[in-house]
DNA sequence: TCGCCTCCATACAGTTGTGTATGGTTATAT
DNA sequence: ATATAACCATACACAACTGTATGGAGGCGA
C-alpha cells in the first residue's frame, strides 16, 4: 500500500472534514474509513478523541491569525495594510473559520482557541487604526465594529462581487479613516 | 402525577436545551430523561428526531424576527426606531440565536430558517436607513454592515457595559445617520 | 358501562460510536 | 540475521442513541 500515515495526515483530514461537514463529523471511525485504514491507526497516533480534537484546534490556532497578518506586513509598500485587510477579509469564503466558531459555541476548548485568535486579530486592527491617527477610544470602538462586521460576513457565507462589493468596501473604509 | 405533556412542553424544553447545551443535545433520550418521562411520550408527539428538530426551528422562526420589530414599531413615538434597535440589539445576551446559527453551519434545514430571519431583519434595517434620508445604495451597504456587526457581537457573547458600550453605540449610530 | 382516544411505559432490535487488548507486518539499526 | 520500534488490523466489551411494537392507565362521550 502507500506510505505509513503521520499525525499531520490525520490533522489535515480533520481540517478538511471540519470544513466540509462541521465539528460533529470529527469521529474516529468515520475518519478512519475516509482515510482507508482502521481505527487502530487513529488510536496509535492519538490517545483518544479529545486529544485529537485538541490537536486540531492547536493546528488551526497556529495558522488562523498569523497567515493574514504576515501577508499584510509583507505588502506594506504596495498598499495600506487596513485597505488590503478589508479587501482580503471580505473577499474569501471562510468555511473553516465558520466551522470552528460553530464548534466553539458548545465546546469550551474550542472557545478558548477562538478567543485567543480574536484577541490577536482585534489587537492588530486596533493598532492599525491608531496608526492612522484616530484617538484611542474611537480607534478601539471602530476596530471592534469592523471585526464584528467581519465575523458577521464570515457567518453569512455569501461571496461579494461587483458593485455591491465596491460599495461595501467604501463604507467599511469610511469606518477606518476620518 | 402532573398533567399530560403537550407538544409545546417539548418545544419549550428544546429551546432551553438548545440555548444551554447547543443543537447536539437535541436527542430524544436525554430530553425525555430531563422531562421525567420515557421516550414513548416523545415518539407519540413527534414522528422522529428530524420532525422534532424541524418543529423547534419553526418555533424559533416565528418569534425571532417579529418580536423585536413589533417592539420597535410600538415605541415609535418614544425613541427613533434605529436608535432603539441598536441599543437593544447590542445590549442582550443572545445564546439561543448563537446556538441556532451554530446549528445552521452543518444542517441545511437550520440554515434555511436562519436565512429567512436574516432577510426579514436586514430588509427592515434597510427600510429604516432609507427613511432616515440616505441614498438607496448607501443605505443598503450600511444596513448590511450594521447587521454583520450585530451578528459578530452576538457571536462573541461579551456583554457591553459603561463607557465602552456608550462609545460603541455612538460609532454605530454614526453609520446610521449622516 | 362500554368502547374509544389520548398519553405514556416497557421491551426489543439495530446502529454507531468509544476505547483496549493483542497480535501481525514492515523497515531499520546493530 | 535478528531484535526493536513504528504502524496498523482485528476482535471484544461497552455505552448511547434510534425507532418500533405492544400494552396499560385514565378520561370522556354515547
Amino acid at each position: 500500500m502507500g506510505d505509513p500515515l503521520s499525525i499531520k495526515d490525520w490533522l489535515d483530514l480533520g481540517l478538511k472534514t471540519l470544513t466540509d461537514q462541521g465539528f460533529t463529523a470529527l469521529k474516529a471511525e468515520p475518519l478512519a474509513k475516509a482515510m482507508g485504514v482502521s481505527r487502530g491507526s487513529f488510536y496509535w497516533h492519538f490517545a483518544d478523541i479529545d486529544a485529537y480534537r485538541a490537536a486540531i484546534l492547536n493546528h488551526w490556532r497556529e495558522v488562523a491569525a498569523e497567515q493574514i497578518i504576515a501577508d499584510l506586513e509583507e505588502h506594506r509598500r504596495d498598499e495600506p495594510p487596513l485597505h488590503r485587510l478589508l479587501r482580503r477579509s471580505f473577499g474569501n469564503r471562510l468555511s473553516l473559520e465558520r466551522a470552528v466558531r460553530s464548534w466553539a459555541t458548545s465546546d469550551p476548548v474550542a472557545r478558548k482557541a477562538v478567543e485567543a485568535i480574536d484577541r490577536r486579530r482585534l489587537g492588530y486592527v486596533e493598532s492599525l487604526l491608531e496608526q492612522s491617527g484616530l484617538p484611542r477610544d474611537i480607534a478601539l470602538a471602530r476596530a471592534q465594529i469592523l471585526y464584528w462586521a467581519f465575523l458577521g460576513f464570515m457567518l453569512s457565507d455569501k461571496p461579494l462581487t461587483g458593485k455591491r462589493q465596491a460599495m461595501l468596501l467604501e463604507q467599511l473604509n469610511r469606518m477606518a479613516s476620518p
